[in-house]
RNA sequence: CGGGGUGUAGCGCAGUCCGGUUAGCGUGCCUGCUUUGGGAGCAGGAGGUCCCAGGUUCGAAUCCUGGUACCCCGACCA
């Protein structure tokens, strides 16, 4: 007879059937009528446990909660809705943060003349080897009619660079601005997308394009341009912790890893569970390196002619990446309600139905009323239990199952994703317990991950200490160090570990480099990076 | 840029070594019925330039040559 399996085996089975010392007993022969799939059947939304494999986990997550996608064109994602969504909240605040700081928005060009990206000598060295260029600018049916082929009559005379950062073209522009010191301070943000030639990708973290915002701001004063780098380290560090719930350590970086061109980089630093480090913001102290390279002067109250001061500062889609890396967990994304672009999901129970839905707009008028993003989850095909999956899958922080037997009782099902704990909570007043429920999420998410990261802050005093630490417990490991390039690389080259930054707030302790036994003043934080 | 892998239905794959009916399986999709408090069951149905080009052959998803695309790991990277 010919049967069909489960695991997707499907043929020829030969089944014997006989009677032996009064039991009934059957034999089976399969002879498989063509080679099927050997693997057992995998619920459609499986996600690769983060202990199995790591990777492939964050790789399921971005799949599986359809935050993005590869697309056709190599090294670049598709961002899409329900990634773009979270990307928009973090945006939408960010942009009040700046606003609130007294900046404003604008917006250049894409396109970089090739001769900008060189007139600061660090600069170019620091993204030459990462460039799109254009070269021409249009197309011609192939001669022998085998598609569309760039026209070499249309080379251009001057190629561009399509934009890797915006210093150099904003830079040109900003010396027509600025005559006097009553045309500073500067203070211009830019959300745009970058592309950077990357060799290999990881959604999120690291592709070709992205999309960011670049802040760019011009000083009459050394001071006033270091403290606004501060103010924007600060404004990130808020963001990230007060909204992303993702601690962050706010540090300098090296001279190694300081962003090309700056006099000084400062970053926020944050801890990913497989214990590596992720550089979520970055603000830079531009010194004058920039006024200089594009004879950027102002007339000050004596009328003497002074170089601008510059400051630079960006996060991009990145964070999305370490938002997913902070929170979720095996059943998929979790997510910080302020940033969750939907934090209340109600399913009804077993489908909807007119008293179901009764209650359900009630109660969706209610919260909404009260500014929480609310859904109603009205697909009469699926299952609750799908629905279940489905919406831990997509990270939604709160879930309220409402059916027959909680109307009758006035109650609802509360459900947080956070925790999986699940409650019956009165239908009366339940507006303002969600309210409170989503603070609690909010804060139990950044306590939770800010114990993780306490307990992967590991101070050793020995080079092997270091490396045993970076080998297997990962995170980052405070140590002394010398404060040369030269023992940083060699570090970095025996432990695959950089150091990410100088915390800001570090107390000074005199100690040796681990490496050199040279004398240190402070300790860094050495860890593993993305 | 080095190493590895993969291009076959929307998605995940088998078939390729050893050429041969009408190219299959799971899932998803459509229709209907029954279900529904943690990922439903049955029945029927739609859906394919087998990555591209050339070659070998009576015959190519399968063999040969060339090309191309993407992924993973590493190196590189503010």
């Amino acid at each position: 007879m010919f049967l069909r399996l489960k695991s997707g085996v499907s043929g020829l089975f030969l089944v014997k059937i006989q009677k032996v010392e009064g039991r009934w007993q059957f034999e089976t022969w399969l002879k498989i009528h063509r080679k099927m799939p050997p693997t057992i059947k995998i619920m459609a939304k499986e996600i690769t446990s983060r202990e199995q494999d790591y990777s492939q986990w964050y790789i399921d997550i971005v799949q599986k909660a359809n935050l993005a996608d590869h697309s056709a064109v190599r090294c670049c994602m598709v961002i899409k809705p329900n990634g773009f969504a979270i990307w928009e909240n973090i945006q939408a605040q960010l942009d009040r943060m700046f606003k609130e700081t007294g900046h404003v928005n604008a917006y250049f060009p894409l396109f970089i003349p090739k001769s900008f990206l060189s007139r600061e000598a660090q600069h170019v060295e620091g993204f030459a080897k990462e460039c799109a260029v254009i070269t021409h600018h249009r197309l011609m049916n192939a001669p022998d009619g085998s598609g569309v082929i760039v026209d070499p009559e249309a080379k251009l005379e001057e190629e561009l660079i399509v934009r890797p950062t915006s210093e150099t073209i904003i830079w040109d522009t900003y010396r027509t601005w600025i005559n006097s010191y009553r045309d500073l301070p500067l203070l211009i943000n830019q959300w745009a997308n970058v592309v950077r030639w990357e060799l290999r990708t990881r959604l999120f973290l690291r592709t070709t394009e992205f999309l960011w915002q670049e802040g760019h701001t011009a000083h009459a004063s050394k001071e006033e341009a270091e403290r606004e780098t501060q103010t924007i380290l600060d404004v990130y560090a808020k963001f990230a912790e007060e909204w992303m719930a993702m601690p962050v350590i706010k540090g300098v970086k090296t001279a190694n890893e300081r962003f090309a061109g700056a006099v000084e980089t400062y970053c926020i630093e944050a801890l990913m569970q497989d214990g590596k480090a992720l550089q979520a913001g970055t603000s830079h102290f531009l010194g004058q390196n920039f006024a200089k390279a594009f004879d950027v002067k102002f007339s000050n109250k004596n009328n003497e002619q002074e170089y601008v001061w510059a400051t630079s500062w960006g996060v991009s889609t990145r964070l999305v990446g370490g938002l997913i890396m902070t929170h979720s967990d095996d059943d998929g994304l979790v997510l910080p309600p302020k940033i969750a672009p939907t934090q209340v999901v109600i399913v009804p129970i077993p489908k909807p139905g007119a008293e179901i839905d009764e209650a359900a707009e009630k109660l969706m008028k209610e919260l909404k009323a009260k500014g929480v993003r609310v859904k109603y989850d009205t697909d009469d095909q699926k299952r609750p239990g799908f629905k279940f999956a489905e919406h831990e899958l997509l990270g939604i922080p709160v879930r309220l199952g409402i059916g027959a037997r909680d109307l009758a009782e006035g109650k609802v099902e509360v459900a947080r994703r956070d925790t999986k704990e699940k409650s019956n909570q009165p239908l009366e007043g339940i507006a303002n317990y969600i309210i409170d429920l989503l603070d609690e999420i909010q804060q139990h998410l950044f306590d939770r991950s800010k114990a993780y990261r306490t307990e992967h802050i590991t101070s050793v005093d020995t080079f092997d200490d270091l490396r045993e630490v970076l080998d297997g417990k990962g995170g980052f490991v405070s140590a002394h160090w010398d404060g040369t390039t030269e023992t940083e690389l060699k570090i970095k080259d025996l432990t695959k570990a950089t150091i990410r930054c100088i915390p800001v707030d570090n107390e000074l302790e005199n100690g040796k480099c681990v490496l050199t036994g040279q004398p240190s003043k402070q300790r860094v934080l050495f860890a593993k990076a993305y």
